[in-house]
DNA sequence: GTCTATATTTGGATAGAC
DNA sequence: GTCTATCCAAATATAGAC
């Protein structure tokens, strides 16, 4: 299982048909040399694109935008990434990914079920938080739908497959062992939940009003609250 | 405030300047005599419209998407409407028209403000389910920021902002008396509960599993229960 | 009312110089 | 590494015939 593995750089894997203008075969050298300056350029450009992805969304971004507010031409982008879904998907990659490590450690806990719940509410907005905007882009954009056209894309729509399993078994076990209830289908649950946190994507901005860590706790509170068997 | 009346048609609006292939003046012309043909043809051509929509968002969209599914050239189109954000447009006016009149009956019910909140939630849902999926299409998009280039867009935005405005006005009454309470301020409470609700948009679809009816009541347990003052 | 043909614009991508 | 100059495809929109 793949997936199971942090998704590769895809390093080596472009233009398998070498370019005339040897762009492909450079912008390969570069990202084997790996130099301090190319690290560094290729994360202050990922940060451009990542501000226009999350306001404007993947389709309606578009490669003058990233390269106006980075100050850069738009055929410079090309140096970094063969195009403009691999920006894309380096963008989300690194968040998609911890975010979910997160919930496999939560799932993993000795704790109660609604105490696995409350993490995972409040730790899904830590993560809004922490990989602003990173996170909102991939969690806003329906992935499966779409394609990106990188070979390492199916490893992408996994990771948010099985983030939603894991918060799918949780639930399940809590109706199961009578601890929470509902009429609601396990997973209708789950998507309920992630929505209303991840709606945030349209008021939330780090440093301006309450912290992250507050907000997750008091919407743990209003959604688990909300769960939890009335033992009348 | 031109937004308490129902948007208007913006007959006559358009085409300022008469262009020589006289389209703009036979549409407007076929809208003022709006023959029962014209108005037939008018839905079914809105309603491949919303489906696209529905399925890939407003930019995504493409006229050449709905003039298949449709069965017209995209030519056509331009015979009823003047562009495409216009089309995009008079798909959301009506759902979004109506979803805000039901927010204001509900506001102005003699009842408690904890079922004012469950009637919020439940209709909502309701809403989205008599309105397929033309609801979606409004809720999921940010009209506030783009250009729809319609005169009325104001009005539209207006919509939401009002049927925002009510539902807050609700929550702050909750809290004020202590019928509810949370940390969370009112606005984000709102945003947290449409988001869970609005996230359907991604899963329900009328007739397949639960109907609207029973989803909306259970969501509003979930989420009016855990606001609920603890009285212990 | 609807179509064919075409104009126009935007944006992604490539060639190759510096 | 980055740029200028293109190329190309897709998509919106228009002209005007039928």
């Amino acid at each position: 299982m793949p997936s199971n593995q942090r998704p590769s750089n895809g390093k080596g894997s472009s233009n398998k048909d070498v370019m005339p203008s040897g762009i492909g075969r450079r912008r390969d050298l570069a990202r084997e040399k790996g130099t301090e300056y190319h690290e560094r350029r290729r994360l202050q450009l990922l940060e451009a694109a990542a501000r226009v992805f999350h306001e404007k969304g993947r389709s309606e971004a578009s490669l003058s935008d990233i390269a106006a507010i980075a100050g850069i031409d738009r055929a410079g982008l090309y140096y970094y990434w063969e195009n403009k879904n691999e920006i894309f998907a380096e963008v989300i990659k690194e968040a998609a990914w911890e975010a979910l490590q997160e919930v496999r450690e939560i799932v993993a806990k000795p704790v109660s079920v609604e105490d696995k719940l409350r993490l995972l509410i409040t730790s899904l907005m830590l993560q809004y938080d922490k990989h602003y905007p990173y996170l909102y882009v991939y969690d806003q954009e329906d992935l499966s739908s779409i394609d990106l056209g990188v070979n390492w894309q199916k490893d992408l729509v996994d990771l948010s497959v099985q983030a939603l399993a894991l918060w799918k078994g949780v639930v399940e076990q809590g109706l199961k062992d009578g601890d929470l209830s509902s009429q609601l289908p396990p997973g209708v649950i789950v998507q309920t939940i992630i929505g209303g946190i991840s709606w945030s994507a349209r008021w939330y901005e780090p440093g301006r009003g309450m912290d992250a860590a507050t907000i997750g706790a008091a919407m743990a509170d209003m959604m688990v609250d909300g769960l939890l068997a009335k033992r009348s």
